[in-house]
RNA sequence: GGAGGGGUACUCAAGCGGUCGAAGAGGACGGAUUGCUAAUCCGUUGUAGGGGCUUCACCUCUACCGUGGGUUCAAAUCCCACCCCCUCCGCCA
């Protein structure tokens, strides 16, 4: 969430900012109802404060014994309370339009970040390794799988619908050891704590994050227990620190979470995304870090070679690309994403997407620090990179490691994991 | 799921219709004293939103005692609903 006093002092500049993400945003609605509110409030506090002398002076004339005098008092209040509650209605309708209003604007673009409205837009930072090169037409993830038996989508749509995996054999244990190799990595070699949070959060974990109320429809939800379930662990680490203060010398904070991700998904297909691409659930290691506002920044840019360092150690192409404004999510100041080479498809996918959301979910989630001792409490700024997502990775790795003879080379770090240095047919 | 207990400022904790933004203790901070440490004494110690004034000072008002409603001239205090925590029972990986 923005800050309204930002808003209201630089109206025009925050409006040019946010209309680099998208056109269409306006803030005049907003600034109308801020104004009708803040007069408003002038005037429902003039009579609060009146009725509280008066009630103080009853209640000194009741002391006092004057019973008369008192119930004199009490009738000359007459309609002040009706008109208290009438003005504080109109207050809180007023304040319920401008939070949907401000729940649904985005954080403001980072300068550094490209502006454009076409999402290929996006400037390529860093390329890793070379595009594999094939002597024989690369089969896909899907044959693959098929051939050593790692995946099985029939039963995996009989027992929960299309888009949920089940992986078997080979594939079971190839996913579960790129969980823990992934896991492992960020805590040994780069400090993250690791963090095995809930699936399911609540609704106020879902709004601090900015998932909700923007991409509610994009979340699994168990109405009965009013909780939702976990669609990235960015949201439940976000949470962890929600309503908090930290002190400054804890800073940065940062988690490597564990967890299954769910998501409906709903609207989106095609016939590129068939097999894992795109999936109700997946694995991911999620990093997440807390900083102070100054090293965020410098954090994001470590952040992002933390993730990269994993497709490194496993020895995939893949391309660091910085997004255009408009293909941020709603709460990211700036985002980098690692794409991998996909060869049966001819082109990258995204695993992992790292993100720099400076202040927004703090102040959504109350989530501060203290400066210097006596110094008053700051938001922190909060950043999520997965680090990275399985599915993808999975698809990555095998395809990538297909050899003529239609064996796949499984990555060093990976061995001790499957218990194989390679899949034959 | 059933029964009981409880949620008050950084922490602990009193208050159960008006003088309560809230006693007391601890902690933290500032000062005095001090050979060091400790102890003692004095003082300070919330957040947010309006307005004044104008800016990183200050004054003033309003709100906040788990959350949301209600009663009342007046609610931490009474009523209703909900959430969370603890104990016991039941169930259970």
């Amino acid at each position: 969430m923005l800050d309204l006093k930002l808003i209201r002092e630089n109206p025009k500049e925050i409006e040019r900012r946010l209309q680099r993400r998208d056109p269409a945003i306006s803030l005049g609605k907003l600034l109308e109802y801020d104004e009708e509110r803040r007069k408003i409030i002038g005037h429902v506090e003039e009579k609060k404060s009146l009725r509280n002398k008066v009630s103080e002076q009853v209640g000194k004339l009741k002391r006092e014994k004057k019973d008369a005098e008192a119930q004199k008092v009490i009738a000359e209040m007459g309609q002040l309370a009706d008109e208290i509650k009438a003005l504080d209605n109109k207050l809180a309708q007023l304040e319920t339009q401008m939070k949907d209003i401000l729940d649904r604007l985005p954080n403001l673009p980072h300068p550094s970040v490209p502006v454009s409205q076409n999402k290929f837009d996006q400037k390529i930072l860093r390329i890793h390794k070379e595009k594999p090169n094939f002597s024989f037409e690369p089969k896909t993830h899907l044959e693959l799988a098929e051939t050593f038996g790692m995946l099985d989508f029939p039963r995996a749509a009989k027992i929960a619908g299309s888009r949920f995996p089940l992986y078997r054999g080979w594939g079971a244990l190839l996913e579960m050891g790129l969980i823990q190799f992934m896991f492992k990595y960020q805590v040994e070699k780069n400090g993250y704590t690791p963090m095995i949070p809930p699936y399911l959060g609540n609704e106020e974990s879902f709004y601090a994050s900015s998932q909700f109320p923007k991409f509610r429809e994009q979340v699994y939800e168990i109405p009965e227990d009013k909780l939702f379930i976990n669609p990235t662990a960015e949201i439940v680490l976000c949470n962890v620190h929600r309503d908090e203060i930290l002190e400054a010398d804890q800073l940065p904070i940062n988690y490597a979470g564990y967890t299954a991700c769910f998501r409906r998904e709903a609207g989106t297909y095609g016939e590129e995304e068939r097999g894992l691409i795109r999936m109700h659930q997946f694995n991911k290691v999620e990093l997440f870090k807390f900083t102070k506002p100054e090293e965020s920044y410098a954090e994001h840019e470590k952040m992002c070679e933390d993730a990269e360092d994993i497709l490194k150690e496993l020895g995939i192409h893949y391309r660091a690309a910085l997004l255009p404004s408009c293909d941020m999510g709603l709460a990211a100041a700036k985002t980098i994403d690692l794409e991998v080479w996909i060869p049966s498809q001819n082109r990258y996918y995204e695993v992992s997407s790292v993100s720099n959301c400076e202040d927004f979910q703090a102040r959504r989630g109350n989530i501060r620090y203290r400066p210097g001792k006596d110094a008053k409490p700051q938001f922190v700024h909060t950043l999520n990179g997965s680090g990275l997502a399985t599915s993808r990775l999975f698809i990555a790795i095998i395809e990538n490691n297909q050899q003529p003879d239609g064996s796949v080379v499984i990555p060093e770090p990976l061995r001790d994991y499957v218990g194989a240095d390679r899949l034959k047919p």
